[in-house]
DNA sequence: TATGAATGAGGCTTCATTCAT
DNA sequence: CATGAATGAAGCCTCATTCAT
């Protein structure tokens, strides 16, 4: 009768609590009390299940990844069947500002991004995360008629137009009225839609 | 009588060591004593010219982009007269990875946007500087026969596109290969630069 | 399952090392180093119990007044009825060299005073406790037949004097033989009974 | 033709600015370069002129007492003839806050205080001064008719609540209204003499 | 599992003091 | 005399991590 593990709520709600703190404080202000405070747990039992403030990080990596793709997809199956519509959908699951967006997220890709910098792990992480969303901006380049080959690289631009707007919203407002970052991102999309259709 | 003084100089070996540690180890590695190590100089010294570690850090926000201006003066001087030759001179002074490249400065600006996400300070420093790069590229899309407000827009996007590309080539090599990043870029500045010409 | 806490014994603990190392060697002799050693802890531990040096010291003011009640309470149990009897009493309470005395406390009490000139919030604690002593002399001045206000400025005079011969038992011994510092305190609030009882 | 040293003044700027910046700081508030910047001066300079630190201050106790001693003079040259109104004037030029008082000394005396229950060389310093105050004090009771023994022990009573109101004035303003400190010492020094002339 | 105490290392900063100019 | 740079030692505090309960 050995009572039921809780393990992994527990450990969603430890990352939880880190994306929560690292948007708004950064990966050094996100200190492990911290992170549990905002997990409503104690120090001692975020170390109970990981053993690593860093292991938290590279979980948070991934569910990240997560809550877009969850995004990507509710947004596919509400978008036009055109190509161009699937790829603002797909842009808009990252950068949108409406409700369903995630305000957090956006933060939090910047912080991983400079931890990457220093920590091959993360790095890792993240490099894999981002080639993971390549691949499905991929298909959809060739849903537009796109070859492998253009595809991937219309692909890999799109991840990296993504990324830069995701800088400006968080680390420079000035530059871009809020909310208007997504829409280069889509005139870049939709300009490798029409050059690469030949 | 009196000692001249050399706070100058001081300073800018300080800056220099602060950018050439956080290239490796981010901002939270960059401690005063590795600082200092790079600078070959003592901390207490550190803070005899900077009154704070953040202090530093916002003039290395100046100091990188001073040397980016530099690469863009001397690239823009070598460089074809053709609208779209000039915007890729302007995008490899940020991206290039070849001699006269600044690999530092790649992975300090993710450091340094990754700082903005908390520190408003820095927030203000970085978004600055974006305004800076944004209104010399609209100098060269005005130059290719952009309006005023198109050439902002455009002049937006390139400069989102190359932190995009930044952020790329310092946190997840793997995407796109190292030293292409920028062809992307200047695939976008391309397309704007056709498209506006109306 | 949960650990049964043990902060109130661990700030008690902390708090007479302050009190301990502060009596020697000052506000600014007493690092955290120090007061951690003397209470047998780390100094990591200091501040898991007190978020401040300053903390410490305001709880202290609070101990020491503390202490200080206590041995007014004894004292005057074992005291005679008569008013002056009462009086000595009390001051003796503070002043007193013999078993039962508090030399710590005499060093500890100028040290505060000289720390509340420029911390108001010291000043605070420091202000608080010296009317509750002058709110229980009030009452022994009542006692002796002073009329409210009359109660209330002997009491206030008798406080500064006690201040004054602390002062002197611990900065300038040379002035009063030690120990008889009591006795000057005392005679003023003879006088202060005498003139008062009409 | 060496040229003529100013020595003395600058002393005597170094130890106002210790004395300006102590009366709001505290001792360890008082740094060296705080000094200097009070005295208008560098911070090399004050090592010029004085070894240490504590220099300074065992320079500023007398110099207090010297600037006390002005006052006594000045008021007891104003005042009565009656030994009362000559023990109010000497009372006053330590307490009195009108014009011609000396808050930051009323400050600094306690600071003083608490410097020397660490500090042998203060506490000799702090000690010789409270005699000196004893030693006029002494001879004003011998005018009122006090035996050599009597004057004596009187003497000592009234630095003590001298010391007391000091204490009040600055650390506690709370327990006697700002400025009738010195009432309850007058009053003391009045019962004393009354008592004493037998 | 969970809590909260405990540790120890390390980081930032201040500062008295010394020294070259 | 005077300036301002330079040093090195503390000091306060934070924090990841471990452990007893």
């Amino acid at each position: 009768m050995a009572r039921p593990t809780n393990t992994n709520e527990r450990r969603t709600e430890i990352v939880r609590g880190l994306v929560q703190v690292m948007a708004r404080h950064g990966w050094d202000g996100a200190s492990v009390a911290r992170i549990a405070k905002a997990a409503r747990l104690t120090p001692g039992l975020v170390h109970y299940h990981f053993t690593d403030k860093r292991e938290i990080l590279l979980e948070a990596v991934g569910a990240l990844e997560a809550r877009a793709a969850d995004r990507v997809v509710r947004r596919l199956a509400a978008a036009d069947n055109a190509p161009r519509a699937r790829l603002d959908a797909f842009i808009d699951a990252y950068l949108a500002t409406g409700r369903d967006s995630d305000g957090e997220a956006v933060s939090c890709w910047v912080v991983i991004a400079a931890e990457a910098v220093r920590d091959v792990r993360v790095r890792q992480a993240f490099d894999a995360t981002l080639r993971k969303m390549a691949a499905r901006l991929e298909g959809l380049f060739e849903d537009a008629g796109h070859s492998g080959a253009r595809a991937r690289v219309a692909a890999a631009s799109v991840v990296s137009g993504i990324l830069g707007a995701l800088v400006v919203a968080s680390s420079a407002p000035g530059l871009i009225p809020a909310g208007s970052a997504a829409a280069s991102v889509k005139a870049l999309a939709h300009a490798l839609v029409n050059e690469g259709g030949g």
